[in-house]
DNA sequence: CCGTTCCTTGAGGAACTCTTGAATGTAAGG
DNA sequence: CCTTACATTCAAGAGTTCCTCAAGGAACGG
């Protein structure tokens, strides 16, 4: 029932946003919230999105544009348009645009999830996963085969909290990660402790064992040398 | 955008079906019209169909129960239920049941072109070439005509189940396919357990008997050794 | 209608992973 | 130099995850 993937959500309204963003992240989904089609964009050309949640009203831009852009960048990943509209001539447009789905508000959390299913159903047989190769110094993570290779010879196995730990950091290397911001994104909850973090990264360092490469940041979080 | 096709027209009224009928043919396309639920099973048995636009609303039987036995019978044909019910308990069923695409009555010819060229299009984008074969170390998967060979010598038999999962890892080796994904891909759902699937994978290594070829990512999915 | 094949589900057990606590080590400030 | 707060290591129990074996039921073909 809930296989998880990355979405992106476009929607202005801040209360409806952290409503629907709550909702799909208990079902296990990572979600991106983007507040504008400016961000939308942006988001979208750094990241990889299995599915784009997008609202057709947005302040700084017309959504059927954004769709436009959208689906101009990449054919292949899934949209499913969200409008109070419910004007005939708007869905018709939406559909017409290259969105994949059309919802008009009002709906409920039962109509959204059948709609996501649906799409997903029908991506699952093209759609290759996001894949991206990170590299930070002397090691090598491939998130698409989920491998760590170091030195560009050994490779390294990892349990998943190692694993995601590294991936988040070698997003960014050099860049210092909050412990906060490093569990929320690991563990997609705070109801864990740090010193839960603090073991993982011990071990995580174990396995590589490449002195330097996690550098603590005493008080703030963790740093991948870059 | 008028590409031509073949379409199954299942309706009971027959002044609306008539009008349907010949807005569609004047747009090139090819229909079957079938009156009830049961000629429309006939039909499909005998004929291949590109769209099949159901009416829920039948008088021999329920257009939920068409629209499942023909999912059943045919996982890739698209279709497009049409229905005067516009509660939302319908439109979620519809769509969990099989349908690509949901059209409440009343609608107009332009909405119907939208979403048919809509299905009609991700039909496209999803459908999986006629004939691939994949290789991945020492197996061959021939998808065209289900055979498997591993060592370039020995054949394995295996089930549908079987064949499916080998299918999908063997379309992109070394990457790691998520229990969801993989249940979503061989299932067309995900009201199966995961334990089905470990199952299948069992047996499916049993037979292939190539250590090591099939790996388990533990808490993630299954790959294939590149 | 019967037999076969295939699919699903369950129980049990083994291996692995996560979390937590206590002890130890280390940096910064007075 | 000592104190204190923070960070790391070690170890063990609890909890998951995965695999095998086995049985019941559904679908299919004769």
């Amino acid at each position: 029932m809930g296989r998880t993937m990355r979405m992106m959500l476009v929607e202005d309204d801040a209360r409806v946003a952290a409503a629907l963003a709550t909702a799909l992240r208990r079902r296990g989904h990572e979600v991106v919230h983007c507040p504008t089609a400016q961000s939308a964009l942006d988001a979208f050309a750094g990241e990889a999105f299995d599915l784009i949640l997008l609202d057709l009203n947005l302040p700084d831009g017309d959504g059927i544009e954004v769709c436009r852009a959208l689906r101009r960048k990449d054919e292949t990943v899934a949209i499913i348009a969200v409008t109070a509209r419910a004007e005939e001539r708007d869905r018709v447009l939406g559909l017409r645009t290259g969105a994949d789905d059309y919802v008009v508000k009002p709906y409920s959390m039962a109509e959204l999830n059948a709609r996501i299913e649906a799409v997903m159903r029908r991506a699952a047989r093209a759609a290759p996963p996001p894949s991206e190769t990170l590299t930070a110094g002397p090691v090598t993570v491939d998130t698409a085969a989920r491998r760590v290779v170091v030195d560009g010879g050994r490779e390294v196995a990892l349990t998943r909290k190692e694993f995601e730990i590294l991936a988040v950091l070698a997003r960014t290397p050099g860049v210092v990660v909050s412990y906060d911001r490093l569990i929320l994104a690991v563990w997609q909850t705070s109801f864990v402790g740090r010193h839960t973090l603090d073991v993982h990264v011990g071990s995580l360092r174990a396995k590589l064992d490449v002195p330097g490469l996690v550098q603590t940041v005493r008080g703030v979080g963790y740093r991948l040398a870059p």
